[in-house]
DNA sequence: GCGACAG
DNA sequence: ATCTTGTCGC
């Protein structure tokens, strides 16, 4: 159902590194990096962890708040979110995209495809980017906000696979990566507690004024000893700003240090890979 | 030439 | 991302 609104933005494998880069720049400004969703952004996570204190709902009452199409007859909804992530086998991308209402699961798909580009760091939507389209044309429903694996507006030039993802489906997406493509953290981002955040800021690498907040780096969970678990770099991709961002991931993380969509999605896809693995194709 | 680089 | 056994701990 989701439908390039863009489609002069369709990640294109073919086209040379100058003409990815220009594309990259006419998407970052058609990108909007303001709150722009019909969703309440305190509705994304678990049922639960709002209920909680509600007279013990019935599992039926969260669907009495959407209509026939599933679109959000109120703002009290929780919306869909949709978290997308890639599992790889020779040289083809299983693109899994798995949609939760209120952390229930209503829909999974996923799709196989022919990987053209290697991976090529500032590139990843021209190499991940017609998997992720393929998957999303497998699916029923309309996501409210798109999860991606990598950055959004943490990119040289603010258009990373979040951002081209978002802007192509004209959709809010966000950005949610383990590690920092760019920029600059404002403090030190070593063993902080969970709950932690603190702004990631454009440097001489990125193609925005020196000190233009691009994203936030967030400490989703973390240990009292060894194991020392490294922060989460989110930014938003399109139609939602950086610190809302931030706020929508730390209220999908359950207990987890990734959101729940990208963990479900990257279960998912590493399911669909061992079936492709074992039959061939789906 | 050196540095730096999501998945 | 992927190749991979066991192991420590809640």
């Amino acid at each position: 159902m989701p439908e390039p609104i863009r489609p002069e933005f369709l990640p294109d494998p073919v086209l040379d590194r100058e003409s990815m880069e220009a594309l990259q720049r006419d998407i970052a400004e058609a990108a909007s990096f303001d709150d722009d969703f019909r969703f309440d952004s305190a509705n994304v996570g678990t049922i639960d962890d709002r209920d909680a204190g509600a007279a013990s709902a019935d599992s039926t009452v969260s669907l009495d708040r959407f209509d026939a199409d599933g679109d959000s007859a109120d703002s009290s909804a929780a919306p869909l979110v949709a978290g997308v992530d890639q599992a790889f086998l020779d040289d083809r991308a299983v693109s899994a995209v798995v949609v939760q209402r209120g952390g229930e699961v209503v829909e999974r798909t996923y799709a196989v495809t022919e990987l053209s580009i290697p991976y090529v760091p500032g590139l990843l939507a021209f190499r991940e980017g017609g998997p992720i389209v393929d998957a999303l044309a497998t699916l029923e429903s309309e996501p409210d906000l798109y999860v991606l694996d990598g950055s959004g507006r943490i990119h040289f030039r603010q258009a990373g696979i979040a951002t081209h993802i978002g802007v192509l489906f004209d959709a809010p997406a966000i950005g949610v990566a383990k590690s920092l493509l760019c920029g600059t953290p404002a403090d030190p981002v070593d063993e902080r507690p969970a709950g932690w955040r603190t702004p990631i800021a454009a440097d001489d690498r990125v193609d925005a004024p020196d000190g233009t907040t691009i994203g936030y780096a967030y400490q989703s969970r973390q240990y009292d000893s060894s194991p020392v678990i490294n922060p989460l770099y989110v930014s938003a991709g399109h139609r939602v700003s950086a610190e809302t961002t931030v706020d929508l991931v730390a209220a999908l993380c359950d207990g987890y240090k990734l959101p729940e969509p990208t963990r479900v999605a990257d279960a998912y896809a590493d399911e669909a890979k061992r079936e492709v693995a074992a039959t061939g194709s789906r």
